[in-house]
RNA sequence: UACCCGGUAGUGUAACGGUAGCACAACAGGUUUUGGUCCUGUUGGUCGAGGUUCGAAUCCUCGCCGGGUAACCA
C-alpha cells in the first residue's frame, strides 16, 4: 500500500486511552477487544447544560469508538439537593443526544414508553450505599478512618489554611473497637446531624489540603429520593466516587480540572481498600478491587453564557427567564426548544476539542455549528417577519397563480413545493426604501428586483399615510415574460426578495432571540456587581401579525416515545432557521428563531 | 503568598527533537433566483530569559502571567 497514512490527530484522553489499550492495561472483553468503559455521573440538582453535553460526548464518545461501554450513573449522596425531577429531565436530555448506555431499552415503532423504560439501565450511587458502608468498616479496622466529635467549624479550623499546617483531631487517636462502636451507632441514628463525622487518618500536614483527614460520612437525617429513612449517614463525594468506578468497573474516569487536587485521595481510598487484598484473594481481605483511573479535562466556557447551576437556577426563579427550557438557556432543555439538534450540539463538541487549557470558546462556534447542520436538512419556506403590502398593479384582480419554490437547494431529493401567488403581496418592510442607501439591492422607486420563484417586479410608487407620513403600501408592475424569476431577454437584477401571497398568507408569532447575556464574559462583574447587570435587556423579541406561506401552517411539534419534544424545523428564506414551538397549538403557530443566517448586507449597511 | 495544573494567530485546537497546521472569526475576490450556501485568496501565532542540541513550541533552569484548592457540596 502506497496509501499516505492517515494519522487522525488524538486528543490527550484518547492518546491515554490507546495507550491503555495497547498495553492491556484493563485487559479484554469476552470478544477481546482491550477494555475501555467510561461513565456520566451527573448529581441530580440541575438541568443539564452545553457544558455537561461535552462531558457526555467525551465519555460516551470514547466507549463508541473503542467498542466500549458507557454507563449512566446518577451521584445521588447529598439527600438535600437532589431530586427526581432533575433525575427525569437528565434521563431525557442524555436520551435526546443519542446516547446508548449499559441496559438502556430503546422504544421505536411509536410505543408510548413508561416512566421505568426511560430509566432502565441507569444506575444510582445510592444503590451502593450498603457496600461503601462495609468499606468504611474495613477502613476502621484497618486503622485508617475514626469518628471525629468535632464540629464543621472546629474541623474548619483543625484542617489549617493553603500556608499553614493542620492539627490533628482530638479525636485521630481512638482505638478500633471504640470508631467501630461509635460509627455504628451513627449509622443507627443515635447521634443528630452534624455531631459527628467518619474521617479518613491521612495526614494534616499535607500540602494538598484534601488529604488532611477528609470527611467521609457526615450525619443527615434527611430523607433520601430513592432510599428514603433507610439511612441518615451519606458518603461524602471523594469516599463515594471512586467506589462507585471501581464496583461498575471504569477504566477511565473522566472528570473535570478542579478534581485533579483530589486524585491523590481517589488513589488513596481505593489503595486503602486493597491494603491487605491480592488478586487471587489469599489476603486477608479477600481480593483487589478495581482501581480506575481518574483523567481531567477542561470544562466548556462559552462566551455570553454562564454554566453555574447556581446562577442558572438564580435566572429561573427570578423570573429573568421562562424556564428551565426557556429557548435562550444554555441548558440542553433550552437549547432543544429554541431549534438545535442533537448532531450540531454533538459536532460542536467535537469542534472545540478536549485539552487541559481552561478557556472560552465564542458562541459564534455554536452558532456556527447549527448553521452548518440546517443548511443541509432544513426545509426553505417563505415568511414575511415585518409586512408591508406590495400591489402589482398590472397583474389581473382575482387570479390566483400556483409557482414551484425549491424546497431545499442543498438537498435536490427534498423536492419542490407549489405557492400561491396573487395580485397583492407582502414583503419584507426592510426590503424597500423611498431612499435607498449605497449599494442597497433591494426595492425602491423605478427600480427591477426579483420576487423569489415568481416574477421580476420595478417599483412604481408608494402610497403613504397622509397624517404619519408613513409608508402603507408599495405599488409596482410585473414582467409576465419572466414566470419562475428567469428574464427570456437575459436581464439582470441585483436583488432576489421573499413574498408571500396576502390571500393566502398565514398569521404567525415569532420569538426572535438574542444573546441572554450581552457582555462576553457574563461574571466579569466590577467589585459588588452583580452578572445581572449584564442581561441583554432585548434577548427576546415577540413579533405578531407575521405572514406565513401557507403550506407553513402544517408545521408542529411532536413527541418521541419518552415524551420528549422533537420540533419541525425550517429555513424561513433570507432570515434564518425557525422551529415550531410547543406554545403552538391548532390555528395559533409560533415559531422560534433558532439561530439567524449571517447576513453580509447588515455588516455593510451598519459600516455606512 | 503553600500545593497542583496550565500558557501556540482574535478564539479554540494540532504539531510528541526536524517546513508551526486546522477550524471559527476578520478582510478581499468569484459563483449564485436566499446580500444564504459553496469556492479561492489575504492578514495574523509559539509568554520571557538563559541552557542542552546540528536542530527546541516540544527537553532542562529561572522568571512572568492565568486557573484551581481551605463544604459535614459535587
Amino acid at each position: 500500500m502506497t496509501t499516505p497514512e492517515t494519522k487522525p490527530t488524538l486528543n490527550f484522553v484518547q492518546e491515554i486511552v490507546e495507550a491503555d489499550n495497547a498495553a492491556r492495561r484493563w485487559g479484554t472483553w469476552p470478544d477481546g477487544r482491550p477494555r475501555v468503559h467510561t461513565r456520566f455521573p451527573p448529581e441530580p440538582n440541575g438541568y443539564l447544560h452545553i457544558g455537561h453535553a461535552k462531558s457526555i460526548w467525551l465519555n460516551y464518545g470514547l466507549a463508541e469508538q473503542y467498542g466500549g461501554r458507557f454507563n449512566l450513573r446518577f451521584d445521588d449522596t447529598n439527600p438535600v439537593a437532589e431530586e427526581q425531577e432533575y433525575v427525569e429531565s437528565i434521563v431525557r436530555d442524555v436520551r435526546w443526544l443519542g446516547v446508548k448506555w449499559v441496559g438502556m431499552r430503546d422504544v421505536t415503532g411509536g410505543a408510548r414508553a413508561s416512566g421505568a423504560d426511560a430509566e432502565s439501565g441507569v444506575i444510582f450511587s445510592s444503590d451502593y450505599f450498603q457496600q461503601m458502608h462495609d468499606w468504611a468498616v474495613e477502613l476502621i479496622k484497618k486503622g485508617r478512618a475514626y469518628v471525629c466529635d468535632l464540629t464543621s467549624e472546629e474541623t474548619s479550623t483543625y484542617r489549617g489554611t493553603l500556608t499553614k499546617p493542620g492539627t490533628n483531631s482530638p479525636h485521630r487517636d481512638r482505638s478500633v473497637e471504640e470508631n467501630l462502636d461509635l460509627f455504628e451507632r451513627m449509622r443507627k441514628g443515635e447521634f443528630p446531624d452534624g455531631s459527628r463525622t467518619l474521617r479518613a487518618k491521612i495526614d494534616m500536614a499535607s500540602p494538598n489540603l484534601n488529604l488532611r483527614d477528609p470527611v467521609m460520612y457526615r450525619i443527615l437525617h434527611a430523607a433520601h429520593h430513592r432510599t428514603g429513612g433507610a439511612w441518615c449517614i451519606y458518603p461524602m463525594y471523594d469516599w463515594a466516587h471512586g467506589l462507585e468506578d471501581s464496583i461498575e468497573g471504569i477504566t477511565h474516569s473522566i472528570c473535570t480540572l478542579e478534581f485533579e487536587n483530589h486524585r491523590p485521595l481517589y488513589d488513596w481510598f481505593i489503595d486503602a481498600i486493597n491494603e491487605g487484598r491480592t488478586e487471587d484473594g489469599s489476603g486477608p481481605w479477600g481480593r483487589t478491587i478495581h482501581h480506575p483511573q481518574q483523567i481531567e479535562f477542561a470544562r466548556l466556557s462559552v462566551t455570553h453564557m454562564l454554566m453555574s447551576k447556581r446562577k442558572l437556577l438564580e435566572l429561573v426563579k427570578g423570573g429573568h427567564v421562562r424556564s428551565w427550557d426557556d429557548p435562550r438557556m444554555p441548558t440542553l432543555s433550552g437549547l432543544r426548544r429554541r431549534g438545535y439538534t442533537p448532531e450540531a450540539v454533538r459536532n460542536f463538541c467535537a469542534d472545540v476539542g478536549v485539552a487541559k487549557f481552561n478557556g472560552t470558546i465564542e458562541i459564534v462556534r455554536l452558532e456556527n455549528a447549527i448553521r452548518e447542520h440546517l443548511n443541509r436538512i432544513a426545509p426553505r419556506r417563505m415568511a414575511v417577519l415585518r409586512p408591508l403590502k406590495l400591489v402589482i398593479t398590472n397583474f389581473p384582480e382575482g387570479s390566483v397563480e400556483q409557482l414551484d419554490a425549491v424546497n431545499n437547494p442543498e438537498d435536490p431529493s427534498a423536492g419542490t413545493r407549489k405557492v400561491p401567488f396573487g395580485r397583492e403581496l407582502y414583503i419584507e418592510r426592510d426590503d424597500f426604501r423611498e431612499e435607498p442607501p449605497k449599494g442597497y439591492h433591494r426595492l425602491y422607486p423605478g427600480n427591477e428586483v426579483r420576487l423569489r420563484y415568481a416574477y421580476f417586479v420595478k417599483c412604481t410608487g408608494v402610497v403613504k399615510d397622509m397624517a404619519t407620513g408613513e409608508v402603507r403600501e408599495v405599488h409596482c408592475t410585473y414582467d409576465p415574460a419572466t414566470r419562475g424569476g428567469d428574464s427570456p431577454d437575459g436581464r439582470k437584477v441585483k436583488g432576489t426578495i421573499h413574498w408571500v401571497s396576502a390571500g393566502h398568507a398565514v398569521d404567525a408569532e415569532v420569538r426572535l432571540y438574542d444573546h441572554l447575556f450581552s457582555a462576553p464574559f457574563p461574571e466579569d462583574v466590577p467589585e459588588g456587581g452583580s452578572y445581572l447587570a449584564n442581561l441583554n435587556a432585548n434577548s427576546l423579541e415577540v413579533l405578531s401579525g407575521c405572514k406565513l406561506e401557507p403550506s407553513l401552517a402544517e408545521a408542529k411539534f411532536g413527541h418521541d416515545a419518552f415524551g420528549t419534544i422533537m420540533p419541525d424545523r425550517v429555513q424561513f428564506e433570507r432570515h434564518g432557521y425557525f422551529c415550531v414551538d410547543m406554545d403552538a397549538g391548532p390555528g395559533r403557530p409560533v415559531f422560534n428563531r433558532t439561530v439567524s443566517l449571517k447576513d453580509s448586507w447588515a455588516k455593510v449597511e451598519k459600516k455606512g
